[in-house]
DNA sequence: CAGTATCCAGCTGGATACTG
DNA sequence: CAGTATCCAGCTGGATACTG
């Protein structure tokens, strides 16, 4: 097993349009429900936030309860293995924000951010 | 700006098919010309290798020496603010590690790695 | 409510040939 | 040696319509 193929597994989980904000919204909010983290996620569509949670449900990092009733129900959380991602990720959101001001300090407020999220 | 922002900036930096080993080369080996980098990563071609350089130079990730002489020399190394990536970088990494192995113990050695680096 | 199916545009990466 | 230019295949994400 070569080095940088610790990486590419840690990264493999990060990578995906929408993983980085579904995470956020659960780790900060805990349990949601399929449609609650559709309306916090305005611009996201059913297929998408489906995809990007099958592949955080396959990596153990998301668990997903479905509740057998009509109409259906069905929650999602931090798996408790997630909960071990979480504090990996804080050094590297913390990071983030010092890199958005480097950015800013070297190429100006407008250009850095790309998109002024 | 909205809190995943910083996740963003953070992963634009990692993200992309070569940054991971780039960065891993240079951080172990130090400063490496052009030519040594590609021979490290045998897979990689100039086009590739440039682009992605070019992309965490931008970042002030990685500095570019380039030496004024026939034939040309360029060396390249991480910049004294990308160390500080570094440190991020290793959480992750050893996260990484983790998650191989929890992922062979949920499916099984052979599905795991999926192309086994 | 919580999805699935289909189809398509745009971006990313790669093969190949050329250059100061 | 250290690149650039061109062109194209395949993957990722998104719009839209349908469903148990």
């Amino acid at each position: 097993m070569k080095e940088y193929c610790k990486f590419e597994s840690a990264l493999s989980i990060l990578v995906g349009k929408w993983k980085p904000v579904i995470l956020l919204q659960l780790i900060s909010n805990g349990t949601m429900r399929f449609s609650e983290l559709q309306k916090s996620i305005p611009d996201i569509n059913k297929k998408m936030l489906t995809q990007q949670l099958r592949e955080l449900e396959y990596n153990d990092i998301v668990h997903r309860e479905v509740y057998n009733q009509v109409p259906p129900k069905v929650e999602y959380s931090i798996s408790e293995y997630g909960k071990g991602l979480s504090a990996v990720l804080q050094p590297l959101n913390d990071w983030g924000a010092t890199h958005i001001a480097h950015m800013n300090a070297l190429y100006g407020e407008d250009r850095a951010g790309n998109e002024s999220k």
